[in-house]
DNA sequence: AGTGCTCATGGAAACGATTCCATCATCATT
DNA sequence: AATGATGATGGAATCGTTTCCATGAGCACT
């Protein structure tokens, strides 16, 4: 059935051409120390042999398999594909491979996928987290090495700060939605309201906390992961409340999903209704109108996230990347 | 430094509780055949250690990791992200994790990952291949099973045919271009122009055959990997031949090229252009105007592609998804 | 009773690397 | 010249699983 080929060469192969032991090849190999001329004998050996190490013996004897996990949302979305890019140019310098799982948002998908890891040895990971701190805190203490990415997620006990400690790369939502928030009320808006998905309650918090008194709670509203969903959220928010003059959203499928909800139900944007959205997509320019966006870095947040999983150094708490509004044309004074 | 905790509980304490030899803990957790009594035995004291099998060491005994590998092009085109979805959904229900590489079409980078993916005894691999036949008949060689997705390649001798043997999941591109072209054709458009990427090589092929007598080569552009040099392609085409009237984007990130050229150049779709992109993604429709598509059921390719790599059963060569053209607002009549 | 067959079973040998530890040579110091 | 320190070296153990093979029990048939 199977190829009967030439076996693989292994580090045996090479420590008998070199005639030497198979410990000395394996120093060799891993940087140790080793006389001039013997480490030259091994180089030749290996070369000669066109030796590659197997990586899973290697990763049997450490009890670790290499590579880095990364867990995000949804990879269809254009803000996680491109976490996941540079994720994956990072780790590709140190020549790690990438193992990468969606969650859709739901906890126990998460926890399952963790279980997955687990059992593969796995023990560095990046995550989008979404479900409770129960399981990361437990992942954590198994020895998993946690790095957040995009949001973070809290100890639950308010003694186990296991938590607290992991390290999170995040963008900068606060800032972000502040100065949105001041445009849009620059612009004479007061009714504002906020397109969610479930697991955005750092963003919603954000956002309550920007709003201040302008705050109405039920202009706040969440969708799930999907594109229906969002597209209900937003259809069943323009419609129940006829008073709203500014809208944000979360992500750029909520966005999408509100441009598309606006088209249908004859809000003209931004003559009706000002739209901002999180993330700053390539068809956003496109679109009609061009919309205004809170542009993230995405891209530099997986860098950044890989890195800290990666170099293992001293590391800090939490990094936190600018974002910045890019004003197009969607949104108007208010009439 | 690291944690002194508790051993992982191995198949050896589950044997030393159950009170039979590691073997038969082995058999009974592979589904082999064993004593209804004992088979009892075995699994109670596997849940009562709560015992996860180590995938290292079955993959060292084994000789092979787990698990599938995924190269594609750009993780951040909306294409490969569904068809990476749909894979990573497929490889969800078989629990096997799923290793992603992006090669940016780039034959070197590609041989780097496959080399990569060699060192860790993946052996199974989807890929949309970039290089160039003899990296991969050498692979197909190594031993490593492949699928190719969205496009393939063949092989590179006359004597060699060990690629043909290597199933693929394409799309139907060939039925899908007639069916725009006869589109374009049928409003009168004869000056029909071709937005290619690299390693699109076989989407230009079936361009050139459904074009017939139409074909102007010098209609045909290609780009670089990136969305500058997509830029640059239309933008270099639609001043060069002002005698073009209708345009086809061989993939969303040349059509959202092409969008922008034309703005810039204030020429008018569809007035003065016509315009079709293959893949329908969601801000086509945003799009202003929004635009005729060639849908392609990517995340289907995605899915199908692992279900043929993970079942292993007797595979059909290649599988051909059909397209759709989807009409929009982005074609006129020529004037 | 003896022979042959089918099972369940467990010991032990892989798999390929790393790493502990003992050995030995070399060289400097007393 | 004897001792100690240093450094290079290779044998062997180890990681956790699967799988080969031998053993022995149970049973049916001659």
């Amino acid at each position: 059935m199977s190829t009967p080929g030439p076996r693989r060469t292994t580090i045996k192969d090479v420590a008998e051409l070199a005639g030497v032991g198979v410990a000395t090849v394996s120093r060799v190999l891993s940087g140790g120390s080793a006389s001039a001329e013997t480490r030259e004998r091994v180089l030749d050996a290996a070369t000669k042999l066109d030796y590659r190490p197997s990586a899973l013996g290697r990763n049997l004897r450490q009890q670790r398999s290499g590579g880095v996990a990364l867990l995000v949302p949804d990879i269809t979305d254009g803000f996680y594909a491109r976490l996941c890019d540079g994720v994956l140019s990072c780790a590709r310098s140190y020549r790690e491979p990438v193992t990468i799982g969606v969650t859709g948002d739901d906890a126990e998908q998460e926890a399952d996928l963790v279980g997955g890891l687990l059992e593969q040895s796995m023990d560095r990971i990046i995550a989008v987290p979404s479900g409770d701190g129960e399981m990361w805190a437990s992942a954590v203490r198994a020895g998993l090495n946690v790095v957040f990415a995009d949001r973070r997620v809290w100890s639950p006990g308010q003694h186990a700060r296991a938590l607290d400690e992991v390290p999170a790369v995040l963008t900068d939502d606060r800032s972000g939605l502040r100065t949105a928030i001041e445009y849009l009320t620059g612009l004479g808006h007061r009714k504002i309201g906020f397109l969610a998905r479930q697991g955005m309650s750092h963003r919603v918090a954000a956002f309550r906390e920007a709003m201040g008194d302008l705050l109405d709670e039920d202009l706040v509203v969440f969708a799930r992961a999907s594109r229906d969903s969002a597209y209900a959220a937003a259809a069943g928010l323009f419609q129940r409340r006829a008073d709203l003059t500014a809208v944000i959203a979360g992500g750029n499928m909520l966005g999408e999903a509100a441009v598309l909800a606006a088209r249908e139900l004859y809000v003209r944007i931004p003559r009706d209704l000002s739209l901002i959205m999180f993330d700053d997509v390539p068809w956003a320019e496109l679109c009609s109108p061009p919309l205004t966006v809170i542009a993230q870095p995405a891209s530099d947040v997986g860098y950044r996230a890989a890195e800290l999983v990666l170099r293992h150094g001293r590391r800090p708490r939490t990094v936190s990347l600018p974002t910045e509004l890019i004003v197009r044309s969607s949104c108007a004074p208010r009439r």
